[in-house]
DNA sequence: TCTCAACCTTGACATAGATCAAATCACATG
DNA sequence: CATGTGATTTGATCTATGTCAAGGTTGAGA
């Protein structure tokens, strides 16, 4: 397995009254929920490509991602996989009220999860309205985004999946690290090509060749396997059949 | 427009005791917050076609499907369609904390919402810690659904998209009937093929020559354009390529 | 510096599903 | 009962993407 370091990053969700540092759970700071959380929570960590879950099987926590991105993925019988939830660091992981995931929960690169045991973090949830109604907002986001995936999975082309993939990573790398506009994007890929076309809906090949093209058209420029600069996002934003407003830090 | 009278149904999810008689947004009927209900709400009807929201759109309510189907669906500037969310009696509509839609809202049949006013509702909802609560274990119902439409929409046949999607909709009529197993399914469909075609990520031939090979095969039996026999369920679910526990009511 | 394994790229070919074009059906209306 | 219109079916063809197969890169570790 090829490791991506996880980079210790400018969180801009970070939450820096408080020790477990993500509004993902502790979204006012009061301090006896805190002194709550810190009770029942326990980090882990894990190497890029390791399965931390697999579909079916027994979750007795819930998490929040500090460092690096968390998969969720389906697979059919015949070994078809889709991946159907990228988390990246701040996001929550697991669900309230289930024993069982329904996914299998892959390390897309090093990662580092902070974890709450399940049964106390639900008891907690029910005497503290607002880490639920924290948490609705946050399910709500991950629907609509779920939703735009959809659109991508069903209408898209190829070459619109990738675009709209690049655009998607190079937005949220530049959110966490507070870019300013107009300068040219740089990032690492944090996925592999295999992973990529998980995520799209597509084969590796396929992801591969589109890759090619848009490098060999100059609507980016790669370095190595993972370096990839966008020169021009707009141009590139065109390209994913996204309407073009709502620019890079929209 | 053709329409499809909305069918009266017996609604398992109903709640007997209380005036909205949808648990949707009344998990627990209590008198004090039936009464604030009662003072937001007002029905709206809508014609089988109707668009009831356009993406953008300002939508000052939330709502609860009575009966009929409304469906919610994304638009690329060139008009290529996906629906992203279908909605049955008892579903709710709406993002507490949104003030525009981002999807166009239409009615898939001859549709009933119970509506009510988005303020006040979200008002209540920080007063009474259990309407959010039960909106969240929606929601990630949602999630979930929108998750499995992905696997759908990413990795399956033509075939298995229709097997699929008649298997869904067999199953939730079947519910909302509370049919015997064993039986064979009898509906009517709900959705034209150009809804099926937004739904599944194909075009709208393509759905129509996988209903006919299925009916060939007799899979399916048809009579007329939408009323629809499953002589044997767990056959066509195996054609859906879902794992095949978990049967017609599970 | 060399080697190896994992990852990625490219080519040739096959095919599922899209597209374009005609029927045909079936129901509401006159 | 005839008619017209939108929905559906079916056919012929095209093409984007999948499949299979062979090389090429890269980077970690010896």
């Amino acid at each position: 397995m090829t490791r991506v370091t996880p980079q210790p990053r400018n969180l801009p969700q970070e939450c820096s009254d408080c020790p477990i540092r993500h509004k993902a759970v502790c979204a006012r700071c009061e301090s006896d929920e805190l002194e709550q959380l810190e009770a029942i929570k326990y980090y882990r960590s894990f190497e890029a490509g390791q399965t931390i879950v697999w579909s079916g099987d027994r979750m007795d926590f819930v998490a929040s991602v500090v460092t690096g991105i968390a998969t969720l993925s389906q697979t059919m019988e015949d070994g078809r996989r889709q991946m159907v939830g990228m988390l990246l660091p701040s996001d929550f992981l697991g669900r309230p009220g289930r024993e069982t995931s329904s996914y299998d929960v892959n390390a897309a690169t090093d990662l580092v999860l902070c974890c709450f045991r399940k049964k106390p973090f639900e008891e907690m949830m029910l005497r503290t309205p607002h880490i639920g109604q924290r948490l609705l907002e946050m399910t709500l986001d991950e629907l609509d985004s779920a939703r735009e995936w959809m659109l991508l999975l069903g209408r898209k082309t190829a070459r619109e999946k990738i675009a709209s993939l690049l655009c998607i990573i190079a937005r949220r790398d530049a959110s966490l690290h507070l870019r300013g506009p107009g300068a040219p994007l740089r990032f690492d890929l944090p996925l592999t090509r295999e992973a990529m076309s998980e995520y799209l809906g597509l084969t590796l090949e396929t992801v591969s060749r589109q890759i090619s093209t848009l490098r060999k058209e100059g609507l980016i420029v790669t370095e190595g396997k993972r370096q990839v600069t966008i020169p021009d996002f707009d141009r590139l934003l065109e390209e994913s059949g996204d309407d073009s407003d709502g620019g890079l830090l929209g």
